[in-house]
DNA sequence: ATGATAATGATAATCACTATCATGATAGCA
DNA sequence: TGCTATCATGATAGTGATTATCATTATCAT
């Protein structure tokens, strides 16, 4: 389920977008890590393969991403500001550490029967969801106060 | 389960906060309206019974409700920018429309399973979630293109 | 009523993000 | 390989919601 920065780029190609050396060394900078990265990281980690990327690109490149589903995003539990992205596309949550910002994936979020039922309840024409957990990850919570 | 705005401010006293005349003013605009309203609209409404009240007067206010758990905050989708705000604090989660920001309340998450399952998988120590769905309104749904 | 303390609001600052627009690069095609 | 339409980039300035400061004022337990 791991995409290289060459499949990515393949994909970029395929819906008629222009592969340049900076959306490359962002995709290389995504299929690198394991980690849901700012923009402002991004950005830090592309400059060293290079070095005169614009962050305005990293914006635009996170947001063509995000278009074709490549990356997603992880809310923030307090102000909803500065937002992380993380390859892949696969459908799947997030947990977040209240104490140290830490993201860890989940899958398996079986929210279809509870859709259904917010359908018929509301009558809406449901498209989507977003669901995080939040708490304490381990290392924070064995350092926190019994 | 509807709170008034004395009931609310009769819980701001029972932990030690003053009560104002700025304070009752925003109370009485969210115990009279059914709406998620942003703070700009709150502030819009309060200004009606207490007219030189400042903008970050309501910040702070509706900061101070959300630690109390007496108001919650809706997240937009995209961009994550403009929360709105409502009583009461019983749990329940949002449909919020992509066509006309709409945003309606559900209840009976049922996300104790899921919230096991993601405890075991991951080792947090989980004390909340967020879960909002996405979708287009009746309205909106009538008014799209087939 | 007094005074310790908290709340207010004018003002300015932040901060992430976005709009503009002239310049430069990409890629399909001759 | 060169040409050109089109897309992408980045410098710059702008936006807009939220927050920090701080002097002034109001609350409320005593
Ligand atoms: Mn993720
Ligand atoms: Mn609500
Ligand atoms: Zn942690
Ligand atoms: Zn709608």
């Amino acid at each position: 389920m791991r995409f290289t920065a060459n499949r990515i780029a393949g994909i970029l190609r395929e819906h008629g977008h222009k592969l340049t050396p900076q959306r490359h060394a962002i995709l290389r900078v995504m299929a690198a890590t394991h980690d849901h990265l700012t923009p402002e990281a991004i950005h830090e980690k592309a400059r060293s393969s290079k070095p005169e990327i614009g962050l305005i690109t990293v914006y635009r490149t996170l947001s063509l991403l995000s278009d074709l589903k490549l990356v997603c995003r992880v809310h923030a539990p307090n102000g909803c500001r500065g937002y992380m992205m993380r390859r892949p596309a696969e459908h799947h949550h997030h947990v977040v550490c209240s104490g140290c910002d830490r993201v860890v994936d989940f899958r398996g979020c079986h929210l279809a029967d509870l859709e259904q039922e917010v359908l018929e309840e509301t009558g809406f024409d449901i498209n989507g969801h977003l669901l995080e957990f939040y708490g304490l990850c381990p290392d924070c919570s064995a350092a926190a106060p019994a």
